[in-house]
DNA sequence: CGGGTTTTTGAATTTTATCAATGGCTGTGG
DNA sequence: CCACAGCCATTGATAAAATTCAAAAACCCG
């Protein structure tokens, strides 16, 4: 059995590289204000926080993973971003969290209260550039999600979401092109903005067509990483 | 006639006021580096950068509108966000921008080096908390966004939509409950994730729900508000 | 006023959602 | 160890929503 939190274990002896140095933050943030920082265990279905608490801290994903959402008045809801290790959550216009995170397997969290943040910005150089390069990516993430819920097909969703586990998930140990989905279908339903059952029927196409092997609910492999890039990008004749 | 950009000429007079100082940011940036800076005028359909390009600046909208947005290989378009006065354009990972932006109507903008940003970053105590603060600020509309876009039905997302600008557009010398869109239906309709045709119909039947009047193609005036943001939020029978 | 563009409206089609079972895995207790 | 209960995921049939294709109407600018 295998959960995502196996990243974060991994993460701990091989640390996951990034490009904008999340890592880097986290050495400035344990440097600097190791006393005002702590960890936090958290289970499945556990809440990091909720839409229209009083933002206290912000949260630097260490293992596992945290799905953040929006809700409607109905119960209709938007998952707008999976957190991996390394990712940050929390960071929201000052006041309220603007939406809820959920652990989504065993997860282990840095919290960093909002204040060292400010303090950090203005005595560390370096370090606001650092968290805004986060925010700028996660900016332009959140950017390539509008483009795959205002445009794409389903098919072309759920591609472009495989592809995106995929760079998340590769980091070494893993078993070659084997992706491990910590989510359930209805929580990748609520990412692309489609039903469970739309999910799963694009899940058994990709199947009979011989992109990906359906090894478990939770685990698949990608046959043809080529085939399922050209899906992703709707460069496809069927 | 009436243009978006009437907005930006009242900006010079009657600024807009923000929650989180965009004028501050320009009153910094043109304090202490007034000559690194410029302004730029850019007529409709210019782009201010486009996708792929090295990043060399990021820019404040000073009066206008601009329209960001991805594409995908078919030509398919996604505007991921439509920048008023106070915005602030291009901030993207290093290196390259991430996505295109286009004027939608006359359009005066600031021109920062991003070796200014980093400069100002270093030196400036607070510039770094502004500018974190106005990623953050984009990143929590572009999540909202995001659950129109997966979870709104044609009718919510325009409802939504048109809520969106209005509080863009609420600022002294307006007249009461008027709204002028600088933007055509097909560049809604790319900000929706829907078709000009399904743009209209909405259109349509707000205008005869006694919603919204239609004053011309470019104008209209929200009748009933409280009804308009019923339908936004789903919270309608019908 | 006139011509080109943009928007609206209509009918048919496609995609996705909804409703309804069925199938399969997992973990537990006899 | 097996049987069963509960949760997920899959599959199927039907319905609803939005798109596509095709005109017609309205608008805007010179």
């Amino acid at each position: 059995m295998l959960q995502a939190s196996s990243a974060g274990a991994s993460s701990a002896t091989n640390p996951v590289v990034k490009w904008f140095g999340p890592e880097s933050m986290n050495r400035v943030v344990i440097g600097h204000s190791f006393s005002a920082t702590s960890e936090r265990s958290m289970d499945a279905h556990e809440h990091v926080y909720l839409e229209g608490n009083t933002q206290t801290h912000v949260y630097l994903v260490l293992s596992g993973v945290v799905g953040t959402y929006k809700l409607l008045a109905d119960g209709r809801r938007q998952i707008v971003a999976f957190s991996y290790p390394g990712d940050m959550l929390g960071l929201d216009h000052p006041e309220l969290y603007t939406n809820s995170a959920e652990a989504l397997c065993k997860v282990r969290v840095r919290c960093i209260p909002i204040n060292a943040i400010d303090r950090l910005m203005l005595e560390e150089p370096g370090f606001g550039q650092t968290l805004l390069r986060m925010a700028s990516h996660e900016l332009a993430e959140t950017r390539d999600q509008l483009l795959s819920l205002g445009r794409k097909s389903a098919m072309e969703k759920l591609a472009t979401f495989l592809l995106h586990v995929s760079r998340r998930n590769n980091y070494a140990g893993n078993p070659e092109n084997t992706l491990y989905l910590p989510m359930k279908r209805c929580d990748i339903a609520d990412f692309l903005g489609l039903t469970i059952e739309t999910v799963s029927r694009n899940f058994t196409r990709l199947k009979t067509a011989g992109i990906i092997q359906l090894v478990s609910n939770s685990e698949i492999k990608v046959v043809r990483q080529l085939d399922l890039e050209a899906v992703a990008d709707g460069v496809t004749t069927n």
